[in-house]
DNA sequence: CGCTTTTGACCCGCGC
DNA sequence: GCGCGGGTCAAAAGCG
């Protein structure tokens, strides 16, 4: 008797402890839930907030715009944006540069003009102009005054509005530039030498380029732009030839790429871009061109600040794109993943480099650089955390209580589910280690090649801290995300990343998470995310809703 | 038929 | 001035 006594009481210990247990979870995920009815709220408030700015902004342009738009012909850009509010435009890092002032000295030669056929003429000016900056007004802003970061232009819009009108001016100029008729030719060249002016104090260097590094079965990335091979070269010491793309989304996109195998390890893929794309680019483009552009403005403030192209570690400088989109998360992701990012200088080009294929980088995750549409035989869908080590920093949530109906549909079958922390952790890592164990230690084959010799240092500087940041990176992955300021955007850009990788890959996903040259859809911190301070809410809160309307 | 790729020729900058 | 190498052009071929 006593015995059952004693066990029924057990049973009944047993089920008050279910029981407590049941209700602290409960607990937990009605605070879960609190919290993450917060950060929706806070979003909506912060997408209204700028839906506010835009307005307002857009009455000042409009106005703006009116009054120059006699001299400026800029009706094509104004129309083209209008005709696509879906999509955004980013620009790829490039340099204004004295080279171009030469050629266009050769324009004003008339020696030099008779001497050249009129139609390669016309198309070299073109491409020229079409290759001016994105981004250079903007920097050169930041170094007449440090104090513009990316919280005042969003205190004060007419900051932003300055960087937009010097953009629309830009593309003014490109977008006229493809008309043949001679008189607007001459306004392009006589605005030109306005730049030139302007550009006389720069130094003597090309456009910035941004070097990508991933390792990559197919024979390009798959970046969401569309490009269109116009030349192959054998480059001297790689016995595989080097590739030349142009961006054929816009006919009159100035936006090239060069592909190439590295010599030393076939598997890596080295993807340089160069230009400025001068249309509004397919969400699905935008993480390459935002990351290309984070690491162009990095480097671009950069070399602005010490008067020299060439630096062998980031240095932050918070900025925006010339449109309102932020760097300032990738670029603080860049700085806190030293090895990740690299700059040089080749051929007077300022090259910044992103080296992916570093395992200890605590950056494995931008898979969708090497995602590939022309891997669609072997299909998975498996979800990458991106985490800068600074997030570990952050407090947790768990998205297993999350309300937000995107968790469902992430859980069914393309993302990892949230529901166990810890195997959460191990699916991350194992995902990290499977990629990691999938090649080489490329540090052997970075001792070879100029542009990875920073990052090497930095790696090996940072590589015990940054092993041990990978431990935790995993564990802390999910919590990081929820919480991460940049939270909004990294979900935003996870989607964008999902639907343009489905809309471009149209074979069925399955979900084998560890399929080796799987499509992947990955998070990653944007430059569409902003920084930590409260004045940058407001575009989290439209990029994560352009997204998700997406 | 239209678009893309291939490929040899050409241009141009840079170093010697 | 010359040669080298990177980059681009453009006609021809390929492809769907």
């Amino acid at each position: 008797m006593e015995a059952e006594l004693s066990g029924s009481s057990i049973c009944n210990n047993d089920q008050e402890e279910l029981l407590k247990s049941a209700k602290e979870k409960m607990g937990e995920v009605k605070e879960e839930n609190q919290r993450l009815k917060k950060v929706l709220a806070q979003i909506v408030k912060e997408y209204q907030s700028l839906e506010k700015q835009i307005s307002l902004m857009a009455h000042s342009k409009q106005s703006t715009d009116t009054t120059n738009s006699s001299s400026n012909n800029n009706h094509e850009e104004q129309d083209d944006e209008n005709q696509e509010p879906e999509m955004v435009s980013l620009t790829l890092g490039s340099w204004s540069c004295n080279t171009n002032n030469k050629k266009h000295s050769n324009y004003d030669n008339p020696k030099k003009q008779a001497s050249d056929d009129n139609n390669k003429l016309s198309k070299r000016r073109k491409v020229e102009g079409e290759l001016d900056l994105g981004l250079d007004d903007y920097c050169k802003k930041i170094q007449q005054n440090p104090t513009v970061t990316t919280s005042s232009i969003n205190q004060n819009t007419l900051n932003l509005e300055n960087v937009n009108k010097d953009q629309s001016k830009e593309n003014i100029e490109i977008w006229t530039s493809n008309n043949r008729d001679l008189k607007e030719k001459e306004n392009i060249v006589s605005s030109r030498e306005g730049d030139d002016q302007d550009n006389l104090h720069q130094p003597q260097v090309k456009k910035t380029r941004v070097c990508i590094r991933s390792r990559c079965d197919s024979p390009t990335i798959h970046d969401g732009c569309h490009w269109r091979k116009y030349g192959q070269k054998v480059a001297k010491g790689n016995p595989c030839p080097r590739a030349y793309y142009r961006c054929t989304v816009s006919p009159t996109c100035p936006v090239r790429k060069q592909v190439q195998r590295c010599p030393h390890d076939m598997s890596i893929l080295i993807t340089t871009y160069e230009g400025t794309h001068n249309h509004p680019l397919p969400l699905s483009a935008t993480g390459m061109a935002s990351a290309t552009s984070a690491a162009a403005a990095m480097i671009k403030s950069n070399s602005l600040t010490s008067q020299t192209p060439t630096l062998t570690r980031p240095v932050g400088l918070t900025t925006s794109s010339s449109l309102g989109l932020h760097t300032s998360s990738l670029m603080t992701t860049f700085n806190n993943n030293p090895s990740l990012i690299s700059a040089s200088s080749h051929n007077s080009h300022p090259t910044v480099t992103l080296d992916l294929t570093l395992p200890n980088s605590g950056f494995t995750s931008f898979d969708w650089l090497s995602s590939s549409s022309y891997s669609s035989s072997r299909n998975s869908s498996f979800l990458n955390f991106s985490s800068s080590p600074a997030s570990s920093s952050l407090p947790s949530l768990d998205f297993s209580t999350s309300s937000l109906p995107t968790t469902t549909s992430w859980v069914n079958g393309y993302l990892l589910p949230y529901n166990d922390r810890n195997n959460n952790a191990s699916s991350v890592t194992n995902s990290t280690n499977n990629t990691n164990s999938m090649y080489q230690n490329p540090s052997s084959n970075n001792n070879n090649n100029n542009n990875n010799n920073n990052n090497n240092n930095n790696n090996n500087n940072n590589s015990s801290q940054q092993q041990s940041l990978n431990e935790t990176i995993a564990a802390v992955a999910t919590k990081a995300i929820a919480l991460n300021p940049n939270f909004q955007s990294v979900l935003a850009a996870a989607i964008s990343s999902y639907v343009g990788n489905k809309a471009n890959n149209k074979t069925n996903v399955s979900n084998d998470q560890s399929e080796e040259g799987g499509r992947s859809l990955t998070l990653f911190p944007t430059p569409m995310s902003l920084s930590t301070t409260s004045n940058n809410n407001a575009s989290v809160a439209t990029d994560a809703r352009d997204h998700i309307t997406d």
